[in-house]
This record gives structure tokens, sequence and C-alpha cells, in this order.
DNA sequence: TTGTAGGCGTTATCAC
DNA sequence: GTGATAACGCCTACAA
């Protein structure tokens, strides 16, 4: 592979003069700068990043960590870091950790160890162990569920958003809501299901929660237990599109009509949720803007600007109603 | 940042000795590696893989290069690459270049400057350059979408897929199905347009195809034109799963049921393809078999093993059948 | 078995 | 304005 010192041989200069000329740094001499570049054309230099950041002591790479490829909430997310991190000269690598803290651990090191300029991550666990990066001193902003220990974070408003859904259920006539959630070693979806809490005890209603493990059936099982029971509930609100998708699966089998039997509403505005039958309703979350604003925070960090203490950033949810928490006017009370 | 001379001071001993009991190669003194490695974790050492790198002249890490983080038969793709990436101890890097050549153009001079070990790109379009890489001596393998050259490469039967999907639907009693695909210039759609065109033809029925651009309405605008128009199709052939969902929502909004008055079949077993009404009828790719194998054949280049010309993998693709491409019997003729 | 020394490719510093 | 030189952190002959 060709190296700086052969375009330097090729165009009859120094390697340094090379190095100047290719990085347009200080002043060279046009006429010394048009052969080098003639060289470095022709010859198919490739300037060597490794070499270059060992020397720089830096690199332009970002990562971010996400715990699910699949779950359109993270790559609405992923999307707002690329676009912000381009404008900025850096390059995002995405690394997916399907919700594995082996993974997980796995990603932090081998971005500590590669000396990237900063981490975004989206933990699996509340308790994630992040000191391999935070050791080495590299930026880290946490996005979506909120660690123990005190670190850059920007999220939604989980609790907000899960009042204002478990809210209009209870509006719209729906007298026995359900709360389907994840571990409770997730920061983000215990938010949840305390809105959903803080809601039904306000109104003197049973608080029915069921926890789906990440990775089994999204819940399939759990809902077919729930609705095969003597008191089941007659709504149902879902902690995100991955556990909603599980859910109406599990309802279509057992002849239960959403909009009409049963009320549903879900975190995350999925690109399908508008096609299945009936749409929908959602709260949404500003994914994008989360991974954007994460971004510029992250970049600051880097060129240390800013305020030193950790910083949080909560972006505000938006209730979107559809066909799916619609209750039939002329229902009888279970 | 501590490095490998810290720790060789600290357990009092050379920097070699350092190198070799944390790399566990050679024979070093039990005493002295474990004085080594004592000394490391107190002091936090952290291997500069940048430094490493360099020196051994090589990396540990794969980009893998997708085109669209949204679309479900890339995430699966990802999957499979990334499950034989970590068996054989490599990092796998993804990179989303959103369907836009200059963003696929940046990360593969990227992963040519950065000196990856392995590239496992899906084209933007069968005329994208990669001798940034090639030119690199970086092996890679093209999955999806053939180059027009020849390269390693794996994908699914696009073609016999097309035309098992539209004899289904021409089985189903439909009787002017159209084909809803994206522009010319990528490789595997043009496949399943010509595998549609070629049952269309030999059951002399006029071939309508539309081409929707990348980054639009996903086909809604066409859609609508489309059953505007005097002689609409009466079934349709969507070549992946985010044009399934533009065309759906088109329809919905026309009012149009499918399963009764419009027949539809599609590319790519997305997860809500169940869930929508009727469930979606699909041609499956084995998109985390394809991941796998590029993997497996990346692999192969870089250890410099098997046959030295480009190998080509086609995997079988399912026709999955479920409500969409129904036709109701008592249905008269258009 | 251990230590010394050189070099991977680049760039920053320093004379010229 | 340009060129020689050293150094980034690590690994591996080679010598001891």
């Amino acid at each position: 592979m060709v190296k700086i010192s052969d375009v330097a041989l090729a165009a009859n200069v120094s390697a340094a003069t090379v190095s100047r000329a290719l990085n347009n740094s200080a002043r060279v001499d046009p006429v010394l700068a048009a052969r080098v570049h003639a060289a470095a054309q022709q010859l198919g230099y490739r300037p060597n990043a490794v070499a270059r950041n060992l020397r720089r002591q830096g690199t332009q790479v970002w990562a971010l960590i996400i715990t699910d490829i699949n779950n359109p909430f993270y790559t609405a997310v992923a999307r707002g870091v690329e676009d912000v991190a381009q404008e900025l000269g850096f390059s995002v690598l995405l690394c997916n950790t399907d919700e594995d803290q082996t993974k997980q651990d796995r990603y932090l090191e081998v971005a500590a160890q590669e000396r990237v300029a900063g981490v975004i991550l989206a933990p699996r666990a509340d308790d994630s162990d992040v000191s391999s990066v935070q050791s080495g001193n590299i930026p880290l902003v946490i996005v979506d569920r909120r660690l123990a220990q005190p670190v850059d974070f920007v999220t939604a408003a989980s609790f907000e958003g899960a009042v204002m859904a478990t809210e209009h259920l209870l509006r719209q006539g729906w007298q026995r809501p359900a709360c389907i959630t994840r571990p409770a070693d997730t920061a983000t979806t215990e938010q949840r299901r305390l809105g959903y809490e803080d809601v039904v005890r306000r109104h003197g209603l049973p608080s029915i929660v069921r926890h789906v493990p990440f990775h089994t059936d999204s819940g399939v099982d759990v809902i077919n237990k729930l609705f095969g029971s003597a008191d089941p509930p007659d709504s149902l609100l879902t902690v995100d599109a991955m556990l909603a998708l599980g859910v109406m699966t599990s309802l279509k089998r057992q002849g239960l009509k959403i909009g009409r039997d049963v009320g549903m509403i879900s975190f995350d505005d999925a690109d399908w949720a508008t096609v299945v039958e009936p749409p929908l309703s959602v709260i949404a979350q500003p994914a994008y803007e989360i991974g954007a604003e994460a971004a510029r925070l992250l970049a600051r960090r880097i060129k240390k600007e800013g305020p030193e203490d950790p910083q949080t950033m909560i972006m505000s949810t938006t209730l979107i109603v559809r066909g799916s928490c619609q209750r039939p006017k002329a229902r009888k009370t279970r």
C-alpha cells in the first residue's frame, strides 16, 4: 500500500511537504503542492488513518451503541446522531447490543481501546458499567435510559407520556387499563410504569402491570394469560413498539378486536402504526431530535465547551390519537 | 492515559514482557506475568488499539455498509453478519448510507483509510464505485444488490421469488397484477421486475410497472394515480417492505380493501406483516443467512482460504401465503 | 525467559 | 517555505 514517502519520492519533495500539502495546512509553494497532488492521485495514495490517529492522539470517529437495531425508536435516534455528526466532520459507527450486557461491555471496551472521539450509549440497564470509556476520558452521552450515576443524558418525558396515555384511555371510557412494560432495571420503561400507576391510583383503579423480558415472544404469552384470567383488563398501554406488535398478535389470535373489545395505546410511532387496523394510537417520542441533541452535546464535550457538570435534557412527548383507543359508546360495562 | 511503559515500570519489568504477558504469547515467567496483570489492573491499563493496529498492520474490525437502517431486510442481514463476526473475534461497525451515493462513498473511503479488515457492502446502485477498498486490497463482499463488476456476492433469488409471487396472484384469480418497484439502477429490484414481467408476458397479460424512488412517499402518489386511472390493476407486487407500507397507506385512503378489492404480495417478511389486516402475503428472503454467509465468505477471504475467483451465492426465497392475496370466489371479473 | 532496539506511517517541531 | 528528525504506543526479531 502506497505511503507518504512513496508520494514524496514521486513528487521529488520531502515527506513533510507531502503531509503539509495534502492537509493544506501551513504555507506550501503552489507548484510543489500541485506536484504532490498529482503524484498522490496517480499513485492512488490513501492516507493511513491508523498512523494518523496515533500521531495526532485522536480520532474523528464516534461510537453509537444501541440496544436494538430493529426498534424504530433507536433507528430514528441513529439518524439524528448521524446527521449532526456528518455536519461536524465525524463518522458514526453504529453498534448493536441486542439488549445483551456482554455485547454492550465489549463494544464499550472496543470503543475505549480504539480511542474513539466520543460515545453515545443507550444502555441496557440503569446499572450498566461505563467505566471503560470514562476511565479513558472519552466523552460519553447517555440516551433514552438514565444511568444511576450522574452523566450527560438525553431522553423523552416518559412519565408524563404515560400519564397522558393512561388518562386518555380513561377519558375514552375504558375502566381497567393495564400496563405491559419491560424489566424493572430499564429506567425509561419504569418511568412509564410509574406514570401509568400514578393515574390509576388517583382514579382508585387497580394497577395491572406485567413485565416482559426482552428477546422473548414480546408479550404474546403474557397477554394470552392476562386475557384468559378471570378479571382481565379492558385496555392496554404498551411501553414500546415491539411490545405493541406482540400484544396485537396475541389479541388477534384470541379474536379480540382492538378499538372495540380492547383499547390500546403504545409508546413510539412506528412506521407501521397507521396501516394496522385500527390504526394505533401512540405516544410519540422525538427520537430524531433526541439523537441530534445528544450529538450536539457530545460535540460540545469534545470541544470542552459549555458547563462542566452533567447535563440532562428531557424532550416532550406527543399524544397521537388514532383508532385503537376508541371505545364504542353503546358498550355495556364488563 | 496509562501506557505499556507505565505498567512495565510498576511491575518492574520491561515493556516487552508486559506485552508478552498481556497477549499471553510466548513463555513468560508466571510470577512476572502475575505482577504484570496486577499492575495493569491497578493502573487501569487499556491497550491502545490504534498503536497496536499500526504495528500489526491490521485491524480486527469489519465495516458493514447498508443503505437503509429502517429496512427490516437489512437489519436482519446485519444480525447475521454480526453473529458470525463475533464468533471469529471481529467487531462489526454498521454504517448507514440512507440510499445516498455520497454517504456510501464517504464510508467506503473511511473504511479504507481506517484499514478495516474487511467490508460488506449493500451498494446503492449497480455501478457503485468500490475502488477505494479494492485498491487498498481490503476484502470486499457485496450483499443484496449485484455490482456490474465481478466481485464476491451473496443475495436471494429475486427473479424466482418474483415469479412465484406473480404466479400465485394469477392462481388466485387476479387478472391484472402490477409491479411496484425501485429505480432501474438497483440490480435486485430489477430482477424482481423481470420475474414479474416474465410471468405476465407468458400469460399474455399487460405489464404494469411503476418505479418509485427511494426517499419519497414510498409510493403513495404512484398508487393514487394508478388506481385513479381508467384501467387500474387488480393486484400488486411490491418489491420491498417500505413500498408495501406506502402502498397499503394509499389503498386504505382510497377505501380499497386488500384481499377483497385488491390482491397484494410483497417481498420481505417484516415483523408487522402478520398484524396488518389482512395479514400480508410475502416472499421471504433468508436475510439473516445472507448476512451470515457473507460474513463467512469475508472471513475466508481474510484468511486467504478457498478459491480465488469471485464467488456468487444465491439463496432461495420462500412464498408465505397469508390473507392479502386472496381473491373472493364469487367476485365478478372487472 | 527477559530485555533492547527498531519500526509501523504520520505529523509537529525545529533548524535552515 | 522546506527538509530532517523525533515521537505517538505497541510489538517482535534478535541478542543476552
